[in-house]
RNA sequence: GCGCGGAUGGCGGAAUUGGUAGACGCGCGGGACUUAGGAUCCCGUGGGGCGACCCGUCCGAGUUCGAGUCUCGGUCCGCGCACCA
C-alpha cells in the first residue's frame, strides 16, 4: 500500500516555496498585474497601510505583520471585484534619521537612500504585497517636499502658519524644540532626556482653530474605538468659565482665570501665576521682580510634579464675589499655556491646590459639604451640596455652577467658557535633515513667502550637518544659501532656516500618491476626487494622536480651499495590534527583534504570512514565537496535495455544497473584520477534510478551487501556482473572482440541540434547524435518558430555544 | 491618579454576543508506513473518578430556567494620557 506521499511523489514534485514564488513574482511584475488603473475604475477602493520609516535595520516583523494584514484585506477587495489601489513609500526625513546617519558618520542622503533600496527590493517586494511601486513617494526627495513646502504656503497665505514667540520644549539632548506630542512624562520620546522650557520665536500650525471641527468629525468615522478615544481625551474639550479677579500690587490691573468648578468659587483663596507665564512679571510688585526672577531663573526642569515649589507674587487679588483680599502666587504646577495660564486656587476642593497650600500654609475653606478641612485630611474633589457660598448654599454643584456664573455675568466680571487640551502645532526644527520652511525674512517686508514657482527650495548639501545647540538650524552656517534677496522688494534678506517637523510631511502623503505623476500639481484634482477619501486606513495606535490628528486638520483646511472634495481623509481605520516578543515591544534596544527576511527564505512568504495572521487576533497583536509555525507548513503541504488530487467533478453532493458555501461565508464574514486567525482555521479544517476525500478518490475539483481561492489573500503564491496547475482559467486573484455563496445553502440543515436538567447538560438531540420549541420540548421530554432521569416527576419549567438547547426545571 | 482594553487547558487562541466552554493550531500520548525518521498520514488529548457522575473560563457576591458572556465589589496585566484647574 502507497502512502499518501509516495502517492503524491509519484504524481507531482514536492511543493518548493523559493521556486514558486520567485516564478510568480517575476510573472506578476512583468505582466503588470498590480498596476492599479487609476484613471475611470468602476469601483476604486483605496486601501492603505501607514508607510515606513526607513532605518538602516530593516523592517523588523513588529512591522511586517500589520504590513500583511493590510494586504489581505486589500486583495481581498480585489476579489469581491473592487480595483484596489495599494501604494507604498517610505517617510525618509527626521531626526532619527539624522541621528543615525551622524552615529556612522555618512549624510542621511546616502543612509536613506540605501535604507530605502533595502526596504523596498529585499524586504517589501517579497512579502507577497500587491503595492503599486508606480506611485511609491518619498517624502526627502525634491519632488516631494516641494509640495510639502508648497503645503506650508497654502496654510502661510490662509493665516494658518504664523511665527510667534513662545515657551516651547526643548530637548538639550537632540538639541532641537519638540512638539507637546512628542514630549512623554516630561521626556523626549526620542532619547528620554527630560525636555527643558525655552522661549523660543518659531514656527506654529493653528490646528486649534479645528478643535471643536476636529473633535465633532469624530463622531461620523468608521475607526477603532481606542483610536477615537484617544483622539478624543487628546483634543480635551471641557466646559468652565473665565473669571476675572482685579489686582492690586502690580502692573496688571486685573487677571482671568478658567476654571471648570465654578461651584467653587468662594473656596478660592489665592491665585496661581504659571511659572512659564509669558508675561509672568506683570504679575510681581517691582520691588519683588529681582527675587521672583532669580527664583525662576533657579527652577530645574521636572518630569515629576512638585506642588510644594512655588513664591508668593508679592500682590494682591479681589475676589470678584466676596471682594475679599487673596494672594497671588506663582508656581510650576500651573501650566502657562493651558486657558489662561492662571488659576484660582481652592484647597478644599482639589488635590494639587490641597498640597499646594499645605506646603505653603496657605488657607482652606470648605465650599462644599462632605470634606473635613480642619482635619489634615484629603480634600473633597467630588460635587456636592454648596457651603460657606454667600447666597448660594444649598444648591448642588450643577446648579451652583450656573447660578454662580449668571452672578458673575450680570457683574461682568465672568462668563461660561470652553477650553481644549489640544495646542497648536509647532513644526520648526533646528535640524537639517527634514524641508527647509519656505519663508525668507526681509527687513523691510518682514516674513515673505518664497514664490511658488521657485519650489522647492532645495536642502544644501552640507558637510557638517550637526545641531548646533544655540537654537539655530545647521541651515544658518550656509551663507550663499542664507542670503537671498527678497521676493517682493528684491533688496537683501535671509531665508528662515528651520526646517518643518516630519509630522508635516506624512499629515499629506495619502494625497500625493494617486498623483505622483504630475509634476505640476501636489495632486491632480480628477485623481484625487476618484480616490479620496481611503477608504481602509490600517496603522498603529502609536499615530492616534499625531499623524492622524493632523492629517484630519490638513485635510479640513483643504476642503475649505476646495482642494480636495471632503473633509475626512480616512473614512475607516483600524489599529492592528502590538507584536511583541517576550512580552516587551520589539525594539533594538531590548535585543528581541525578529527579522522577517530568514523566515521568508526558510519557509516562503506564503507560510509566514499565514502563520503571523493566526498567531492571534490582528487587532490585538500578540507575542512573537515560532512554536507553531509547523502547523503552518503542514497546511500548505495539505493544500499542495489536495488542489492536484482532488479532481472530482461533481459539484451536486448535497452535503459537500452546503459545506462549501457554508465555509465561503464564514471566510468572507471574517475577512471584513479583520478576523484572519478564524479565517484561517475554517480553511485548516476544510481542506483536511478535502484532504482526506482526495486520498479516497473523491476530492471534488469545486471545493480545491474555493480552497484556493479563498486562500489566495493570506497564501497568493501558492494559490497563483496550484490555480495554474489545475488548469483554472487566468489568474486566481482576477478581480471579481471571488466565490459567491447561497445564504440558503450556507446555513446549517441539520443541528443537535442540548438537553439540559437543571442546567446540566443530560443528553443531545439531533433535528432540523428550525424545529419549534413545542417539538423540541415533546421530543426532549421523550428522550429514555430523560425519562429515566425525571423518575415520573413532573417539570416546573421547560424552555427551549430553537436550534440551541432545552433546559427542564425540576 | 484618570481613561480604554484584557485575564479561558501544558501553550497560542475559539465560542453564533445570555444557550453543549475549549473550534483551529502547537505540544504531548498512541498507532500506520518505514532500515531509520526530528518526514508524512490516522486516532486521542481540560482536571478528577472503575463508574453513573463531579469539578472547571482571575477572586467574591448577584441577576437568570441557564453566565466565559450581564450587574456590583476586588486582584493582577497591557496600552494611552498624565500638574489641562
Amino acid at each position: 500500500m502507497e502512502t499518501a506521499t509516495d502517492t503524491a511523489s509519484a504524481r507531482f514534485d514536492d511543493y518548493d516555496h523559493v521556486r514558486v514564488e520567485a516564478k510568480w513574482r517575476r510573472i506578476w511584475e512583468e505582466r503588470g498585474d498590480y498596476r492599479t488603473p487609476l484613471d475611470d475604475p468602476e469601483h476604486p477602493f483605496y486601501n492603505l497601510m501607514m508607510f515606513p520609516y526607513p532605518s538602516a535595520e530593516g523592517l523588523h516583523v513588529g512591522h511586517i505583520i500589520p504590513y500583511a494584514g493590510s494586504d489581505i484585506y486589500g486583495r481581498w477587495r480585489r476579489l469581491k471585484g473592487d480595483t484596489v489601489f495599494e501604494p507604498m513609500g517610505f517617510d525618509a526625513f527626521g531626526i532619527h534619521s539624522e541621528n543615525y546617519a551622524m552615529k556612522i558618520g555618512e549624510h542621511p542622503a546616502v543612509v536613506m537612500r540605501r535604507a530605502v533600496h533595502n526596504f523596498r527590493e529585499n524586504q517589501l517586494k517579497r512579502i507577497g504585497s500587491m503595492f503599486d511601486w508606480d506611485h511609491e513617494v518619498n517624502t526627502a526627495e525634491p519632488n516631494y517636499y516641494r509640495w510639502t513646502q508648497w503645503v506650508f504656503l497654502q496654510l502661510f497665505k490662509r493665516g494658518l502658519a504664523v511665527q510667534r514667540e513662545g515657551a516651547v520644549n526643548w530637548c538639550p539632548s537632540c538639541l532641537t524644540v519638540l512638539a507637546d506630542e512628542q514630549v512623554e512624562q516630561g521626556k523626549c520620546e526620542r532619547c528620554h532626556t527630560v525636555v527643558e522650557t525655552r522661549y523660543l520665536r518659531q514656527w506654529w500650525l493653528l490646528i486649534t482653530r479645528y478643535a471643536q471641527q476636529l473633535l465633532d468629525g469624530l463622531d461620523a468615522l468608521d475607526w477603532s474605538d481606542s483610536t477615537r478615544t484617544m483622539q478624543h481625551n487628546w483634543i480635551g474639550r471641557s466646559q468652565g468659565a473665565l473669571i476675572r479677579f482685579d489686582l492690586e500690587g502690580c502692573a496688571r490691573d486685573n487677571v482671568t482665570v478658567y476654571t471648570t468648578r465654578t461651584d467653587t468659587l468662594f473656596g478660592a483663596t489665592f491665585l496661581v501665576v504659571g511659572a512659564d507665564h509669558p508675561e509672568l512679571e506683570d504679575f510681581v510688585p517691582r520691588e519683588r521682580l529681582g527675587e521672583v526672577n532669580a527664583w525662576r531663573n533657579r527652577l530645574r526642569p521636572s518630569d515629576e510634579p512638585d506642588f510644594s515649589v512655588g513664591i508668593d507674587a508679592g500682590s494682591h487679588a479681589m475676589h470678584p464675589l466676596t471682594g475679599e483680599r487673596i494672594p497671588v502666587w506663582i508656581a510650576p504646577y500651573v501650566l502657562g499655556g493651558y486657558g489662561t495660564g492662571v488659576i484660582m486656587a481652592v484647597p478644599a476642593n482639589d488635590e494639587r491646590d490641597w498640597q499646594f497650600a499645605k506646603a505653603h500654609s496657605l488657607r482652606i475653606v470648605a465650599v462644599i459639604s462632605g470634606g473635613d478641612v480642619s482635619a489634615d485630611e484629603a480634600p473633597h474633589t467630588r460635587e456636592g451640596t454648596l457651603i460657606n457660598s454667600d447666597g448660594f448654599d444649598g444648591l448642588s454643584s450643577a446648579e451652583g455652577k450656573q447660578r454662580i456664573i449668571a452672578r458673575l455675568q450680570e457683574l461682568g466680571r465672568g462668563e461660561s467658557s470652553v477650553q481644549y487640551k489640544l495646542r497648536d502645532w509647532l513644526i520648526s526644527r533646528q535640524r537639517y535633515w527634514g524641508p527647509p520652511i519656505p519663508i525668507i525674512h526681509c527687513p523691510v517686508d518682514g516674513a515673505v513667502p518664497v514664490p511658488e514657482e521657485d519650489l522647492p527650495v532645495l536642502l544644501p548639501e552640507l558637510e557638517d550637518f550637526r545641531p548646533t545647540g544655540t537654537g539655530v538650524s545647521p541651515l544658518a552656517t550656509v551663507e550663499d544659501w542664507v542670503n537671498v534677496s527678497c521676493p517682493q522688494c528684491g533688496g537683501p534678506a535671509r531665508r528662515e532656516t528651520d526646517v518643518s517637523d516630519t509630522f508635516l510631511d506624512s499629515a499629506w502623503y495619502f494625497l500625493r500618491y494617486p498623483s505622483t505623476d504630475f509634476d505640476d500639481v501636489a495632486w491632480d484634482e480628477e485623481r484625487t476626487a476618484t480616490w479620496l477619501p481611503v477608504d481602509m486606513y490600517i496603522g498603529g495606535n502609536e499615530h492616534a494622536v499625531r499623524h492622524l490628528l493632523y492629517s484630519r486638520f490638513l485635510m479640513r483646511v483643504f476642503h475649505e480651499m476646495g482642494l480636495v472634495p471632503v473633509p475626512e481623509p480616512f473614512t475607516r481605520f483600524r489599529a492592528h495590534g502590538i507584536i511583541t516578543r517576550d512580552g516587551r515591544k520589539m525594539s533594538k534596544t531590548y535585543g528581541n527583534v525578529v527579522n522577517p527576511d530568514e523566515y521568508i527564505e526558510r519557509y516562503g512568504a506564503d507560510t509566514f504570512r499565514l502563520y503571523m495572521m493566526y498567531l492571534g487576533p490582528y487587532m490585538s497583536g500578540g507575542d512573537f514565537r515560532d512554536a507553531g509555525i509547523a502547523g503552518m507548513v503542514r497546511f500548505l503541504h495539505r493544500v499542495w496535495r489536495l488542489a492536484q488530487t482532488a479532481t472530482s467533478r461533481d459539484t451536486h453532493d448535497a452535503a459537500r455544497e452546503r459545506r462549501r458555501h457554508r465555509l465561503i461565508k464564514r471566510v468572507d464574514d471574517d475577512i471584513a473584520e479583520l478576523g484572519y486567525n478564524t479565517a484561517i482555521a475554517f480553511l485548516m479544517e476544510f481542506a483536511r477534510d478535502v484532504d482526506q476525500e482526495a486520498q479516497r478518490g473523491e476530492g471534488r475539483r469545486v471545493d480545491a478551487e474555493t480552497l484556493l481561492l479563498l486562500l489566495a489573500p493570506f497564501a497568493p503564491f501558492i494559490t497563483e501556482e496550484l490555480w495554474q496547475r489545475m488548469g483554472s482559467d487566468g489568474s486566481v486573484h482576477a478581480p471579481g473572482g471571488w466565490p459567491q455563496y447561497d445564504p440558503d445553502l450556507a446555513r446549517v440543515q441539520r443541528v443537535t440541540v442540548a438537553i439540559t436538567v437543571n442546567g446540566k447538560v443530560r443528553d443531545q438531540l439531533e433535528v432540523d434547524a428550525g424545529t419549534d420549541q413545542d417539538q423540541l420540548r415533546r421530543l426532549a421530554l421523550q428522550l429514555p435518558r430523560i425519562r429515566e432521569l425525571l423518575e415520573g416527576r413532573e417539570p416546573s419549567k421547560v424552555v427551549a430555544v430553537v436550534d440551541r438547547i432545552v433546559n427542564i426545571v425540576v
